[in-house]
This record gives C-alpha cells, structure tokens and sequence, in this order.
DNA sequence: TTAATTATTGACCAAACGGTCAGCAAGACG
DNA sequence: CGTCTTGCTGACCGTTTGGTCAATAATTAA
C-alpha cells in the first residue's frame, strides 16, 4: 500500500496534503487525541477521500513516523569522525537546534508518540536508532582518549543534545510564556547559550 | 465542588484513588486519549461513581494539575539565596533528577499538557511560573556578578535543567530503548553525567 | 467516442465516548 | 429501632469516532 511507485499525479498532491495535514493534527493531539475528521478538514478532503489514500488512521501516523525518523536523525549521521571533536559536536548542537526551529511539528509528533511510550515506533527505537546513537557513542570516547574531547559519558551527552535542544520546540508554549518575546528572539539567545553550555562541558584541559 | 473541608472518610479513600488511577490515564494518553472507563476501571470504580466525586472528566484532570504544579516547583524554591551558588545549583539538578525518577507520571502528565500547548494551564505557566523564574533569574545573576558564578543566561539555564532532567522521566522508553539496562542504573550515571556537565559551566573561572 | 480506470462523496454503521438519572444500598446518628 | 444523608449502579442518551459502501464524477487510454 505503500511502497509502490505507480503514483499519478492526483495521488501524489493528494497524499502529501493528507500527510501535511496529519502531521499539523497529530503533533496537536496525539495519536488518540487526534481525528480523521480534523485531519480530512484541514487537508480540504472528505473523510471518505482521506481513507481512500491511507486505509486507515493508524496508516497515516506510521507512515508519517517512519517517513520522519531518517530526516530527524540526519544531522547525528553528519558528524565527521575526522573534525575536531567540540567543534563536530557544537556544529550538532546547532544544526539540532536548528531543526527545532524549522520543524516544530516533527519534533512534537515524536515527543508526544515518545513520551507516551512510543508503542508504534518502539522497533526502531531499539534497531536502527540505537545503532547509530552507539556508533556515535564510540566514536565520542576514541575523542575522549585522544584528549581531544572532555572525558564524558557519549550516551548521556547526546540525551542531554536532544533535551535541551528538543525542548525549544516541545515546550515552546512554556518557553514563550515564560520570556514573553516572539520565538525566533529565544533562538538567538538559546543558540549563544547552548554554544556556551557545551563548549565548557567538552572543552579537554588545557594541560 | 473541591476547596471544601467535610470530607468523609469514604469520599477521602475514593478521591484519592480516582486521582492516582487518573494520574496514570492522562499521563500515559494525554487528555483527549484518557477515557473515564479507563479511570474508573484502574480506581475500581463504576463510571457513574466517578462521576459523583468528580463532576466531569475535565474536573479530574484540572484537579490533578493545579494539585502538582506546587510540588512541581519546590525543589527550584528550595534553591537558598545565601548558599554556595555552585552548589545550591547543582542540588536543584539532582533534586530535579530525583523527582523524574520518584514522580515519573506526574512529570509525563506535565510534558503532555505542555506539547499540545498547555491549553489547561497557561494561566499559570504565565503566572506564578514565570514569577518564580524571574525571580530565580535575578538570583543567579546577581551571583554571577559577584563572581561567584560564571556567566550564563539564568533563564536558558534554568530550561536547560527542566530539559535535561525531565527528559529521564518524559522519553524514558527511548532511554531504556537504547541504553538496554533497567531505569535506577540510568539515574545513577546520569545523575554523575549532569553533575560534571553543570559543574563545569557554573565554575567561574580562576583568576 | 468509448471504455476502463481512478477519484470522490453522501449516507450509513457499530462501537466508544462523556455524561445523566431514577432508584437502590449502606452508613451515620438520634 | 427508624430516619436521614451519603454512596453507588444499571440502564440509558446524544454525540463523536473510525470505517464501509454503493453510486457517481472525473480522468486517462484506446
């Protein structure tokens, strides 16, 4: 149903309004919380016509979850193991950063799927996911031993990436609530701030 | 309908485990996913009985967040203006640690609430939130202009550690997804993990 | 033009939802 | 004991939900 080619162009316009339209819905309300109905509306489709492209509710949220995942992972995957070490990671920092910014709704589709015990995309939490999350892992502690990175635990060190970065766009209601100033405005700061934070958390001694 | 004392002893018993039973729903599906059924079953009531202590669905889960949001905030208001300012900070990181792991469905219920735009409870987030905040700000830079503390932006720094901390509580099926050991060993490293990354951003320098 | 395929919809369905209500059971209390 | 309040429930209601389907409209291909 999905992995076919033999796409028209109706389908192709169409698909992508739905999956548009989803991701606006879902990253709202959840994956219960969220309707076909506000879906369908949203997308300018009936609801009949929305389940004439993807069989079913659950149909839409796993292909927009896994369609995703790969893009949410991209700047993990564009460390260079051949960079400097806090330069690499800091350049990371940012571009994550970054993508909080420019998809706010990604990132709140994946916290409100997570933080509700991510049940549809568990698999690849513990497949692909960890893979590359490890092989970064690696390649932070061969920095370490090189004294070319602080001694710190990699894992923890790339939780507290996403968190923190994360955190501009999942919570960015409290975020806003709290400083009163637009978004783009908290970016900057935050931009200077987790530039900062990091810096002098994997800066090695100077000896 | 809640600020009255009578309570009788059976109306204790059974608001409290509505409340528990409701604590576990909404955190585990958000608000519009949580069912009564759902909460009537885990307390091991009827739905009409829940219903007769609390008069609607909202009704419980409005109580259930004004109820948290204090108990949510102490450890920041145990921060002592006139302690070590290093210190005093990275006690509030490990209070805060501690409570994600003490309190993780309490912490869920919040990030829940927060990524689908807080509608129940920006009033306070703008309200007594930020006043606590600010005035935790004002604090920290003050000892940052004494020196004792090196320069950073209080309030990011503050999101940094809500960030940080709650993350171990809010996605720990990611956690535990890739880290492939039981809860209390993450706390453990991560706990050491944070205190070395805040210690070295709070030191001030040297000289 | 025609025939086949694709796209779209109104009407409908069963299940689940939040909530109501009349009536019954159980404690509290004199 | 009897009375009064509190606690509890089965049956029910209107609405919303995800999903179906037969019929129709639009597009494509010959």
């Amino acid at each position: 149903m999905s992995l076919q080619q033999p796409q028209t162009r109706i389908q192709k316009k169409n698909r992508e309004s739905i999956l548009n339209a989803a991701l606006g819905v879902f990253s709202d309300h959840g994956f219960r919380g969220a309707t076909l109905d506000q879906i369908a509306a949203e997308a300018g489709l009936s609801k009949p016509n929305v389940l004439y492209y993807f069989g079913s509710k659950e149909a839409i949220y796993t292909e927009l979850l896994s369609g995703l995942l790969e893009t949410w992972l991209d700047p993990l995957r564009e460390i260079d193991a051949d960079g400097e070490p806090v330069e690499e990671i800091l350049g990371y920092v940012l571009r994550k950063l970054q993508m909080s910014l420019d998809f706010p709704r990604e990132s709140r589709l994946f916290a409100n799927e997570i933080v509700q015990g991510a049940p549809h995309i568990i698999d690849q939490i513990e497949g692909p996911l960890r893979d590359l999350v490890d092989k970064t892992a690696k390649l932070f502690r061969r920095w370490s031993d090189e004294k070319r990175l602080a001694r710190i635990e990699p894992h923890h060190l790339i939780f507290s990436i996403w968190a923190t970065t994360q955190h501009y766009a999942d919570f960015s209601v409290q975020v806003t609530g709290i400083l009163q100033s637009d978004n783009d405005a908290h970016f900057a700061d935050a931009a200077s701030f987790l530039e900062n934070l990091y810096r002098r958390a994997l800066t090695p001694p100077a000896n």
